[in-house]
DNA sequence: TCAATAGTGTCTGTAAGACAGTATTGT
DNA sequence: ACAATACTGTCTTACAGACACTATTGA
């Protein structure tokens, strides 16, 4: 740094954040995309997110575009930093750093089209990753899969999945879709019942069509799962 | 994105990287700090770092930093992103997003201070943590610790923090010094030779003062480490 | 009564942790 | 010989996966 300093020589930089929001639809795993209706890349799908602004920190922006794309005032679940993308022709016009965020969320209403976006949708992830995404977001969106999939191994995520109460059947039923296999219910029921302060019981039950109501649980304060759910 | 678009409206921000560099010296976890010699900050210390160039992708500017803090041409081990720190005050000069690398690395020569740094040291992390850090440093370092913790478990890691070749006790070193807690040589000798892939096996060994000769290895293959090893 | 789902018990194989014992070196 | 470190074998306990069985509901 020399003592004639000029921070605009270090100011070339725009900052984005892109959002992974996952949710659980129809029993599969799903994630919000955005129909782009500008250049680059009109016409084509997207990650939904924005701009950093000026004076906003980095996570208050993902929370920020989380509420805006998906038309939800209060989006409960959980949101995360996944990674930064920065490759100097990531974007055509300019010189552009993404930090993407990870949401898991329960099911959400359809989105609507923000003010970028000619369409707004909720997409099968496997559909998703066929089809070809606007700038890197092919590679973020795989990234962020990922990590969703490996954190159930060790987090009680699962949980974000669903509503403010839930059965273990719906926690197997995110577990299932997510890591694209079948669970044995029963194993899977011992096993979850199992964990210490993972599950904290309602006292009531809830009746899914026929067969046993299960059990309202809430989630308990653990933060890692031991042991963990594993899938090999 | 209006149709009168301006790019230069969007270009607010400084981005650079940040290193958390671990290594083990002294059987210890150590961490390469530099004081810096400028404002703000000027003689804390701080992690290394410095501005991403116009045209440098990410991993790329981690990976010249590295060379040019640590004053290795080609610096052996591991890097990797840790996160992105981007609160708007986070820097008073400017608004400044930081990528946070984590390396490891086998031992290394002294560091010489670089252009903007006063002097350069590997310091204990335990100490570094004491120690009041430059911008939200102490965070950095926290994180990049509870990851390089992390991967141990789960990763072929340990072997970023050794040369070429090492014995199975290298690796336990590395163990214990990271994650602080003393781990039987015994049972760490069987888990780790059954790991199907994970050591090469060089044929040669090598003698530690008193005692049986180790075997020597070489880092195999695999990726991840199946079954893990474990630090309830 | 039957089908369906919730939840429990039981068995078997695998692996973790504890630790005795053997192998191979320097002093 | 002895100390020190490398490596192997064995025992116990815990948990994963398979699956039989009981419990409670709607049709």
């Amino acid at each position: 740094m020399s003592s004639a300093y000029d921070p605009a020589a270090y100011l070339p930089f725009a900052v984005t954040v892109d959002l992974v929001v996952l949710t659980l639809r129809d029993g599969e795993l799903q994630v919000l995309l955005v129909e782009r209706g500008a250049e680059p890349w009109r016409g084509r799908w997207a990650l939904p997110g924005g701009f950093v602004r000026p004076d906003e920190g980095l996570d208050a922006a993902a929370a920020r575009e989380l509420v805006e794309e998906t038309g939800v005032r209060d989006v409960p679940g959980h949101l995360e930093q996944l990674a930064s993308y920065g490759d100097p022709d990531r974007d055509p016009r300019m010189r552009v750093v993404s930090v993407a965020y990870l949401a898991l969320a329960p099911d959400l209403p359809e989105p609507h089209a923000g003010t970028d976006a000619a369409r707004a949708a909720w997409v099968p992830v496997a559909e998703a990753q066929r089809r070809p995404l606007a700038f890197d977001h092919a590679r973020v969106l795989a990234d962020g899969v990922e990590r969703a999939r490996a954190k159930l191994e060790y987090s009680p995520l699962a949980a974000a999945f669903c509503g403010e109460e839930f059965t273990v059947a719906d926690l197997r039923r995110v577990y299932e879709a997510v890591w694209g296999r079948r669970l044995d219910p029963r194993n899977f029921h011992r096993k979850l019942t199992g964990v210490p302060g993972l599950l904290v019981d309602t006292g009531r039950t809830r009746a899914e069509g026929r067969g046993r109501p299960a059990t309202l649980y809430r989630r308990g304060s653990v933060t890692t799962l031991h042991p963990p759910i594993t899938r090999d």
